[in-house]
DNA sequence: TGTACATCAGTGAACGCGCGTTCACTGATGTAC
DNA sequence: TGTACATCAGTGAACGCGCGTTCACTGATGTAC
């Protein structure tokens, strides 16, 4: 067969992934990540590491990767589904917050780069968030009341609301667990913050 | 006579912290420091080290305080400068981003250690940033309009307040140098978004 | 004021350790005929 | 189908390096009398 030996590989690389992300899940920074201690997470040979990546650099890169895909992936089934209805926010923040909940160790790992990694993958999850604030504009551009609006104006918006989805972001992985309480106020908080967000938004006045 | 000797042990223990910011401005993270590297930036033998911090972690700890010490300065100024004006939003911005410029390495340290740091760093600077939007609350508490809502919605729209103020930070810190166009441009995007914030307020019907 | 002693900030040698990377290798999987 | 050869994912030994920390030290500053 001609898969058996990539399908092999595929999987070696994959545990490769999961060993950095099981060991950030443990308090540890990516960039603080040995490849050594990945390797043996993994449970392979240091040298082994070589055969799927040029350096340490490289992985962050395909957990960068990793990561917004699958955030691609839920605005892509948020955009495709029922149009706007009146609970629009709040059931936008739930699946946000679930989403996060469910891949909460690429998020930790997303987080920590964010400010915290080499120049390299500070850049590499800008250039992703860019492009996210982007889409929201364009996005934006299309609820009527605020088609009127400058592209600067929208822009500006659309970074008001992602900065709130990273703050989210950040206070949902930092959430001690089994504490459902805190979850549901912080839930409840961050769908006030849009809702207040989207009052403004009502009276400004474009120039 | 009495301070010579421990004059000169502070001046040692402010090589030691410069030491540290001047090599964070230099892409590093603070949690990606070595205690050599530290010592020999300042100019001392690593063992000297000892004399002023236990461990790195103490020393982290040490930035955090003279972190939120100068931005406290900050704000107390700014309560006791003139009541509030037309222009507040504007002039507040351009204060504060004057002083995120001022104090760069310390507000790149902060912006990293936030959520890339160790556990414990994390913590004090969670804990530094949870005072700062209790303080914050208090003052919005005293603005006509909003000394109806309940407390509740008063942390909501401090922590919106605090979380532009971080994003800023950020954003200054990664900005290029010699670029005013950039510099005058997020000025303008972060007055516009706290102006949008208050908009919204205006309209809350808190519950 | 002068002397004898105490303090302690900074030194320098030494240690054991985990690191990233190199290299030649092995043996199972895949390919050509 | 069977055989002979090629590929290459993973191995294991070895290397030189910077690390944090220990220890005994030095000599200038500070204190007691």
């Amino acid at each position: 067969m001609k898969t058996s030996r990539d399908e092999q590989k595929l999987r070696t690389r994959q545990a490769l992934l999961d060993g950095a992300l099981r060991l950030i899940e443990q308090d540890h920074t990516f960039s603080s990540l040995s490849l050594r201690e990945v390797t043996r997470e993994a449970g392979v040979v240091p040298t082994a590491f070589y055969r799927h990546f040029e350096d340490m650099g490289e992985m962050g890169l395909a957990l960068v990767d990793e990561a917004f895909r699958t955030l691609r992936e839920l605005m892509r089934a948020a955009r495709s589904g029922p149009v706007m209805t009146q609970d629009v926010i709040r059931r936008s923040v739930n699946a946000y917050v679930d989403h996060v909940l469910l891949n909460r160790s690429l998020f930790l790992f997303v987080a920590r780069e964010l400010t915290g990694g080499r120049k390299k993958m500070r850049a590499a999850v800008a250039a992703e968030l860019r492009l996210f604030v982007t889409e929201l504009t364009t996005d934006l551009a299309r609820i009527p009341p605020l088609s009127a609006w400058t592209t600067d104006d929208l822009q500006m918006i659309a970074g008001l609301i992602v900065g709130v989805m990273i703050q989210a972001a950040h206070a949902i992985v930092e959430l001690p667990p089994d504490r459902p309480d805190d979850e549901r106020a912080l839930r409840r908080a961050t769908e006030k913050q849009l809702r207040l967000i989207f009052l403004g938004a009502r009276l400004w006045r474009s120039t």
